[in-house]
DNA sequence: AATAAAGCTCTAGTCATTAGAGCTTTAAGA
DNA sequence: TCTTAAAGCTCTAATGACTAGAGCTTTATT
């Protein structure tokens, strides 16, 4: 039905980044043409745009592969999608939060106005000394 | 004045990490002893510390490269400092808002309730299609 | 003198790709 | 049918910022 190629376009998967997906065991080994091309069928490319939405959304590799691992076998318990999902939402609240504190430093940072030479930059001064700061990062 | 192990407890820098920035360039090569051990005096204490404060406040190697090399002239003009620092600042919060966007999806798909299985998890569904997402990633 | 702690170099692994070299296969046009 | 161009293949190495480990030497303490 489609290769490797076509399978890029069709799923903004750069064509490297497939070949990667099937070594690490993301993708299944698709069939081959007598030219040793690889052919992808309908369910080659629902699977890669599974995985690409997750990788859109943050998730790694491994908890990739479980979901993936899962998701073929339907009368099972979901569970672990949810802790997946779950987990992964706290890991990006928690990304937020250090970044806002982050945020905050390098504004009060990068708005100073000085004198405009080296020796006595604010900016400079400031990420020299950490107790310029007004909290943790 | 100090080894390698007492200027990584003074800093919070591990010594592999400390090597390696020595490699990079970011800290000069400090004297050695008869036995070959690194020395370092109290500027290089400094320099390290102004590099681990860079670091916790996200910016690259290599900006923290350009940032050491400025500050050893301090006659010249600092407009490149603050450059680097109003460009990681902007991207500090073009990264908040990515995460922000994520964040809001991800709360729609981790809170879903569901039956159970595999089959009909609401959470693999999600994940498998982004047409059921409200925006971009 | 013996032992332990801390140092050294060098290599390789992490994560998720991406780039490139050097080759073969396939499709299309002359 | 021949030729060329596009697209495919494998394999290796690079990215960024470390980190871990093997196998060795130096230093400090008992
Ligand atoms: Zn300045
Ligand atoms: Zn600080
Ligand atoms: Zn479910
Ligand atoms: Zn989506």
């Amino acid at each position: 039905m489609y290769l490797i190629g076509e399978l890029s376009k069709q799923t903004g998967v750069k064509i490297p980044t497939i070949r990667y997906y099937e070594e690490m065991g993301l993708i299944e080994k698709p069939h081959r043409t007598s030219g040793n091309q690889r052919q992808y069928e309908k369910e080659g490319l629902e699977r890669l745009s599974f995985i690409k939405h997750a990788r859109d959304l943050g998730l790694s590799i491994e908890d990739i592969r479980e979901l993936v691992d899962l998701s073929s076998s339907p009368e099972k318990s979901c569970k672990q999608a949810h802790e997946i999902a779950h987990h992964h939402l706290q890991f990006i609240k928690t990304k937020i939060s250090k970044l806002r504190r982050l945020e905050k430093e390098l504004k009060r940072v990068a708005l100073l106005d000085d004198e405009g030479h080296v020796g006595k930059c604010k900016i400079i001064a400031s990420l020299a000394d950490h107790r310029l700061c007004k909290g943790e990062h």
